[in-house]
RNA sequence: GCCGGUGUGAUGGAAUUGGUAGACAUACCGGACUUAAAAUCCGGAGAGGGAAACCUCGUGCCAGUUCGAGUCUGGCCACCGGCACCA
């Protein structure tokens, strides 16, 4: 029989094979329970990479488990086709995004064939695809009718050469990326989407997913709920008010200032008459719109001139303009305690402004320095406060909030970090946005003539969206009046198309509406696996949808993905592969080497899914090795002939070694079925493998029972690696004798009775320290255990001339003996 | 800056609920086979001390809780992810 090992040859057949019987066509098959298997998709970039494999490989292990655990799985694949990359080559080749696209994708699927994914290729969606984006489209719509979606100015990085506006990734140093000229910012009206509407549920439901808390917390905290208080002061020698918002009501008595944006009305008419002021807000202007930029600017201010009224004493408060108050959050304005906020405590000292301290701590607190530092901790009681002296926290809370409301100047409110979705994108490779603007002004593009395709005949030079002088595309008729329109030339952002595909999958062949009824039969998904950077973003994004969609009656669940696995990235040579840093690695070459299951054995062995993994050639050749051996070990037993067609004899039966080998086997069962399963772990399910195997390899079976446990030992191993090296397996399977699919076995279950042992060792520490190790038989009872332990000459020597003071005895394990000297 | 994570031999990692630190691999060293090399097989190995038996130290750093801490608590350091127009 052929011994060696030749990937390329068996991979290729089995993969024919799985083919041929459509093994991964999936059907709603109510008999079994429903498992939705989902990888976050690709942005088909040119050719897979290592992060790919490796978030496909989990998924295909799981979804191969699962099937064979008896669920009827559904693992689909599919394309997040648009976006700036496409854009970028296509100026660089001279191609039209869709070719670059496309290419890309017919590219890419055929390395996910290669490495025998069990997709249900009959469900693949590109989302460039107008069959696809034209439900996004028809969404979009009813949100606009429901109000959830609107238009606002929003400011945005326009580049003055290329006359073009820019990602924040394009702008570099304040330099438009491909000019080089010094960016400007636009304020245009853009769709935003009131994600804030959610914003309760999409916090309250975080409860009921089986998600890392880690995530969950992130998300929490982007959303970022609090409670405080609105209130307003009356502006000195004026009949307006100024509005603030604070969750910091018990500090109210050491306001000492008060701050607002510079886009605050406030701001903008100081400017009018004061060109210091006019020419600090437009520096303001010209700051960065990322979040991280803007808080580590240093801090700036000026002061407006202008003096509101403290509620409580009277006293005259200064008005500052600062460059760290947010306008988007709250009114734009805030009120200052320099004494207990940190970023109020930077500002005040940095101008001068007085710092007055009103919480004292209950206890000595050596961080409690109003003049090296803020005290912000919620634990201390009210001083320097008047009639709200000696409060705790909370009393203050309620104390000076029922006040602010019997003054009638404000009340308790909520207020969210989260802000709305800026979706427009003034770029040509996306989504078109189905709206026209008519002589009546805005009309979204009614169901009939959905969808508004996107022209793919185009030439991009980096110089404005193409949309907009295509005259084919901007202009249309409005259906109504029959009268020249415009169509709107912005885009969608990608996350539209990302928010939903899940959904599209479990309803891939409905052709008539966004989802049917198969949808409820798939979702939610019941395991969602990808990279821990879209923690954020992209699953709030999806979640938001989700319940959109279930308001609309599309889908009955309130939550897309009941379970997640975040995975950690690829590194090389400690950083992050890419192009670069030139430590990038082609999958394809080792597929091409050693073939995919070697590739997919090393993926999985050399760390667990949700830590970084570290490339490492050698140990994609000692991966190789292992399936070499265990090939050899496979075709050996085979060539040496069936030796019984015999029962199992009874575990008492069994020479002592069948019977250890046999113990093993099930411990190797019980272990790879729950790491697999439960834990995900699929390096130690791959390390228990190992052994079992080296087992196997050194048993030298002499008696027809010894014969008995090897065989089952083997046929088991190459079971339980089946998820994980699906070709090799089901080769050796057919090997071994075996008629049917290994995709359709049932997975092995545990014996438990050949689990038992008839001695255990326990380790004997004396004060916690290791000093020997005892053997018993596994009944022996507490007072013969101690008995054993101290007569163990390692530990005995450690007891002369001591008292036994206290002894631990933990079963199975250890038995610890506490000693004091005599 | 803010939010979230990670840190264990030469390397990737294991130790699942506070209970024998280093499973399983990789690299390395030694041996077998070979004219030789590769491949393969067998063996060794945390660091320091010791002839040995053994002893001491050891999971980023500093404290703490505990009979016992890689695991829990507090503080620090380094690195990584996200920060709303990269996907």
């Amino acid at each position: 029989m052929e011994r060696e090992y030749q990937p390329q040859i068996i991979e290729q057949e089995i993969q024919e094979y799985w083919e041929s019987k459509k093994i991964f066509k999936t059907t709603e098959d109510h008999n079994k329970p429903k498992f939705y298997c989902l990888c976050m998709f690709p942005y088909p970039s040119g050719k897979l990479h290592m992060g790919h494999v490796r978030n496909y490989t989990i998924g295909d292990v799981i979804s191969r488990f699962m099937t064979m655990k008896g669920y009827n799985v559904l693992q689909p694949m599919g394309w997040d086709a648009f976006g700036m990359p496409a854009e970028n080559a296509a100026i660089k080749n001279q191609l039209p995004p869709a070719t670059w696209t496309y290419d890309n994708i017919s590219h890419m699927r055929r390395q996910l064939k290669r490495l025998g994914f069990g997709y249900d290729w009959d469900r693949e969606l590109a989302t460039c695809a107008p069959n696809y984006y034209r439900w996004e489209q028809w969404l979009f719509t009813r949100m606009v009718d429901k109000g959830l979606a609107y238009r606002k100015k929003a400011r945005v990085n326009w580049d003055p050469v290329d006359r073009t506006v820019l990602a924040n990734e394009q702008v570099v140093d304040g330099r438009g990326w491909r000019s080089g000229a010094l960016v400007e910012k636009r304020n245009i009206d853009q769709w935003f989407i009131r994600i804030t509407d959610y914003a309760d549920e999409l916090l309250d439901d975080l409860n009921s997913v089986d998600w890392p808390e880690q995530v969950k917390t992130m998300q929490k905290n982007w959303i970022g709920r609090s409670q405080g208080v609105e209130f307003s002061f009356e502006r000195q020698g004026t009949q307006d008010r100024l509005e603030v918002y604070t969750t910091r009501p018990d500090t109210i008595m050491g306001i000492t200032y008060v701050a607002v944006a510079a886009q605050h009305p406030i701001a903008m008419k100081a400017a009018e008459t004061n060109p210091d002021i006019d020419a600090f807000i437009q520096d303001c202007a010209q700051m960065s719109v990322v979040e991280a930029d803007l808080a580590q600017a240093p801090k700036k201010g000026m002061a407006t001139g202008e003096y509101v009224i403290h509620p409580f004493t009277g006293e005259e408060i200064p008005i500052w303009i600062a460059n760290f108050v947010l306008m988007d959050y709250g009114s734009g304005a805030v009120m200052a305690v320099p004494g207990h906020d940190q970023r109020d405590w930077e500002f005040a000292t940095q101008y001068n402004l007085p710092i007055r301290p009103v919480i004292r701590p209950r206890e000595d607190d050596p961080d409690y320095d109003i003049s090296k530092q803020a005290w912000c901790e919620k634990t201390g009681v009210t001083i320097n406060s008047g009639q709200f002296d000696g409060l705790t926290f909370e009393q203050a809370f309620e104390a000076v909030s029922r006040n602010i409301k019997d003054k009638r100047i404000g009340r308790v409110t909520t207020k969210y970090r989260l802000r709305d979705w800026g979706v427009g994108r003034q770029r040509y490779w996306g989504c078109p946005i189905p709206v026209i603007h008519t002589d009546e002004g805005l009309k979204t593009v009614r169901d009939e003539d959905l969808p508004v395709t996107l022209p793919e005949d185009i030439v991009v030079d980096g110089s404005g969206s193409p949309l907009v002088g295509h005259s084919d595309f901007a202009n249309t008729v409005d259906p109504d009046t029959g009268r020249p329109a415009k169509r709107e030339t912005d885009t969608f952002d990608t996350f539209m198309e990302s928010s939903w595909y899940y959904a599209r999958f479990a309803s891939a062949f409905s052709n008539d509406a966004m989802l049917d009824q198969n949808a409820n039969y798939w979702l939610p998904v019941d395991l969602y696996i990808g990279g821990i950077e879209h923690a954020i973003l992209h699953l709030l994004y999806a979640r938001f949808f989700h319940k959109v969609l279930r308001d609309l009656d599309l889908v009955i669940s309130n939550e897309p993905f009941k379970k997640l696995l975040t995975q950690g990235m690829v590194l090389k040579d400690g950083s992050k592969m890419s192009k670069s840093k030139g430590n990038t690695v082609d999958p394809q070459e080792l597929i091409d080497q050693y073939g995919a299951d070697t590739v997919r054995l090393f993926i999985m062995f050399a760390a667990p899914p949700e830590l970084s993994l570290e490339w490492s050639d050698d140990g994609v050749a000692g991966a190789h090795r292992f399936l070499k051996r265990l090939h050899i070990l496979v075709t050996e037993h085979v060539d040496q002939g069936n030796h019984s067609t015999s029962d199992m004899p009874e575990l008492h039966e069994l020479s002592g070694p069948a019977r250890d080998l046999y113990r093993k086997l099930h411990e190797t069962i019980s272990k790879v079925t729950d790491d697999i399963g439960r834990r995900y772990h699929f390096n130690t399910a791959i390390a228990a493998v190992m052994e079992l195997t080296n087992s196997a390899t050194k048993f030298k079976a002499a008696t027809e029972s010894d014969w008995l446990v090897l065989s089952e030992v083997i046929e088991t191993l190459v079971i339980l690696l089946s998820p994980i090296t699906p070709h090799i397996s089901e080769h050796l399977w057919s090997r071994l004798g075996n008629g049917n699919s290994l995709v359709s076995m049932n997975w092995p279950t545990v014996r438990e009775d050949a689990l038992t042992r008839d001695t255990v060792t326990l380790a004997v520490q004396v004060n916690g320290k290791l000093r020997g190790r005892i053997q018993v038989a596994a009944d022996t009872d507490e007072q013969m255990l101690v008995k054993i332990a101290r007569e163990e000459p390692g530990v005995a020597r450690f007891l002369e001339g001591m008292i036994e003071k206290k002894i631990i005895v933990v079963p199975k394990k250890i038995v610890n003996l506490v000693v004091v000297p005599k």
